[in-house]
DNA sequence: AGGGTGACGATCA
DNA sequence: ATGATCGCCACCC
């Protein structure tokens, strides 16, 4: 498939999301991962984890794209990609059980992920 | 305008 | 645990 590339005369509804999508995944830290639900729903647009997977197709270069997951920890992107994905997070340190992702212990904390909040200031 | 697709996810058999 | 179904929503033809 290979196809796609977002044109610019994308609908601002949409442009927005993929933003702000692309925002979020780019919080998840090293070492550990996030389930495209749980992005979805942090970026503000729950129940839409299909357009995470979209976004993530569309700017994939420039952010960890590797630690979304889908929910459980388990990897969906399809065979070679999946492998890839899984052998980069082996790089991070991430650990697996079988096929998924041990999310107890690498599932990043949605207070984290989420869009700032403005909490008074550091000060 | 209508229908199919997809790196999803929750539910049910 | 595995497979089918449905809901979701932007994209493409």
């Amino acid at each position: 498939m290979a196809k796609a590339k977002l044109k610019p005369e994308a609908s601002d509804q949409a442009k927005n999301m993929f933003d702000v999508i692309l925002a979020v995944v780019r919080r998840v830290p090293h070492g550990k991962v996030s389930t495209y639900g749980d992005i979805a729903y942090a970026a503000g647009f729950p129940g839409s984890a299909r357009q995470v997977a979209w976004a993530l197709n569309q700017g994939r270069i420039g952010i960890p794209w590797q630690r979304i997951v889908g929910a459980g920890g388990k990897i969906l992107l399809p065979a070679e990609r999946g492998f890839e994905q899984r052998m980069r997070l082996q790089q991070e340190g991430v650990a697996f059980i079988g096929l998924k992702v041990n999310m107890k212990v690498h599932q990043a904390a949605l207070s984290q992920i989420k869009a700032h909040k403005k909490k008074r200031a550091v000060r």
